[in-house]
DNA sequence: CTGAAAGCGCTAACAA
DNA sequence: TTGTTAGCGCTTTCAG
């Protein structure tokens, strides 16, 4: 394999020289650029990364660490599936022109948070990225201890590191709003998320503002779910044991997957939507030619936040000394069919943050 | 940040020492042993990732480069979606346990195959993962020229690299002969891919193999699309303008996304599904509650093909004398309701190779 | 069992 | 404008 040394002999120059070349620093003769250039053509030359990490005492390489969820079923894995997939996306865009590089580890959110495996990452990289807000403190901490790391989707209240989230609780807000205002709803059922998740707690405390704020409506039932399509499924079951011939205005799901799995009951038990209930979902993971009827919900910016994250995160090694920061980004409405809107007015709208 | 000459100085002991306590070697005296590790805990060390490349000579790093095809509708970005990240998590699962990374950059298929950008990745890894086969082969030589390079759902004719992919082929002859076979279907639609894909290639291939196997059976109408849901809309559209009241028996679209969106625009037009025609699709990326009604299509082993792509990948990273070598996986009939299989008899049929 | 020291391939300060 | 050279942090012989 060519090295530097090599391209400098082959062109009579020094290795400093093919350097500038390779850089593109002015400060050298046309003539030898030129004779150094056609060396490192004709070797076929590629600079080693491992020893320009080394010297330059950077690698230019972002980590990105993938919660995977425990997955019972199929499923659950397709929310992460588009989720992260967007995300990755979001990031990989932004630090392709700078050419740095991006490395990938999905954790299994069941190991052993002390396992070195993951800390060894920090050795190989100058920045870190976390998806999703669940992740051991302790393990977060000694990933901290040395590159800078950021948070997606996590709790707004971590303290030393940044956080780049959704704001998930005016989003829910909004939709539940809707609902409540624009479709009379007044008896509504929650299947909310799994206790842990902090955007399902986000979800919940959007939708207990919503209610508070109109008196006469309020929730009729209450369940939690696994955020797959599998217990939205169940969900839905359970809800016509208990409410069959006692239908709520609307049901909310916290997330799309569910609400998918919950339209799937109701239209084998014969109940319209939204005629005979509204549904409505959260994240907008399904184009809405993938629902019948098509899902109302709200819009994450998810590759958004994959792009404010890794800018942050770029930010932050370029300078270690900022302060942590939250970083809330807007949600939007979509509106679609199941909450009862009219087949024309398919639309979205902005969410505006309210205060919390 | 505290490097192995610190945990050496702190524990009292050479790097030397440092090191092999670090890689478990067992020719260290227990007592000596202990000391460094307090060291390094105490110090936090993590070793650093580059130096240890270019010591080892070896960078414990694969790569994958994804190709993005052009996106003009939001949605063709959704059988990437699915189809990247299955093939990701493949990859990731066969090298987490060995301590590898994985560095994943994206393609876009329409920029400028010479530039630096992408054979800089050779200098960063021990190999490279190309997902998807309609890449430029000069770049892929030329990659190739310094690392291992294995193609993943290429065209099985690739010279140099090695190939894994699945049986497109057998797939599409099996689903097509299903139709022919259990639910006698004589005319048919195909919708198929762009044309310059390989595996839409092969599909067509499979397609034809088994109508030229029944004789009365044929095409009466053929088109292309760009494997979009939403090309597979307007496929729907033209073929109700041609067909709308001589309706064939079969419509086989070359993937499922495809086959949503015709599923759609026949829904509208008040067709059955599979009553008045019945259509099937490629890849299994729906799960079966994600349409209506469900859709028989043939499942492409994705994460299967990551998996092995990767250990192929491995293998020749530690040999590179092997010979480069074409692996085709076999993929499953899944059997759902729009091929007019009954509600009950969902299931899944492994499909053996055929000669082609 | 432990240590000394020679690289790995590149960058960048300094000298020329 | 170009060359010399001292590291970057780790692994790994080879000696002891």
């Amino acid at each position: 394999m060519a090295t530097l040394y090599d391209v400098a002999k082959l062109a009579g120059v020094s290795t400093a020289t093919v350097s500038r070349v390779l850089h593109g620093q002015d400060l050298v003769r046309p003539s030898t650029r030129g004779r150094v250039q056609r060396a490192i053509d004709e070797l076929g030359y590629v600079p080693d990364g491992a020893a320009q990490s080394l010297s330059r005492r950077r690698k230019n390489v972002i980590g990105l660490i993938c919660i995977e969820r425990p997955a019972h079923h199929q499923d659950v894995e397709n929310t992460s599936l588009t989720y992260t997939d967007e995300l990755l996306r979001g990031v990989e865009a932004r630090i392709r022109d700078l050419d740095w590089s991006l490395l990938i580890r999905f954790w299994d959110g069941a190991a052993d948070p002390d396992s070195p495996r993951l800390s060894a990452m920090s050795g190989k990289v100058d920045g870190i990225l976390v998806s999703e807000g669940s992740f051991p403190a302790r393990l977060l901490e000694r990933l901290h201890r040395r590159v800078p790391v950021v948070v997606i989707a996590g709790a707004r209240a971590e303290r030393e590191v940044d956080v780049v989230t959704a704001d998930n609780r005016s989003g829910s807000a909004a939709v539940v709003t809707h609902l409540l205002h624009e479709h009379g709803a007044r008896r509504l059922i929650h299947v909310d998320g799994p206790p842990n998740a902090p955007d399902a707690a986000e979800r919940r405390a959007g939708l207990e503002q919503a209610l508070k704020a109109h008196p006469r409506a309020g929730l009729v039932g209450s369940m939690h779910g696994s955020f797959s399509a599998e217990s939205g499924l169940e969900a839905g079951e359970r809800m016509l044991t208990t409410h069959r011939h006692d239908m709520p205005d609307a049901v909310v799901c916290a997330n799309d997957l569910m609400a998918i799995g919950l339209l799937r009951t109701l239209a084998r038990a014969g109940i319209q939507v939204p005629q005979d209930v509204a549904v409505v979902g959260f994240d907008d993971i399904f184009p809405d030619h993938l629902s019948e009827p098509p899902l109302t919900t709200v819009h994450q910016p998810m590759r958004l936040l994959g792009e404010r994250a890794c800018d942050r995160l770029l930010d932050r090694i370029a300078d270690p000394g900022l302060h942590p920061d939250v970083q809330v980004l807007p949600t939007e409405l979509v509106l679609r069919r199941s909450c009862g809107c009219p087949p024309g007015t398919v639309g979205r709208r902005p969410v505006s943050p309210n205060e919390h």
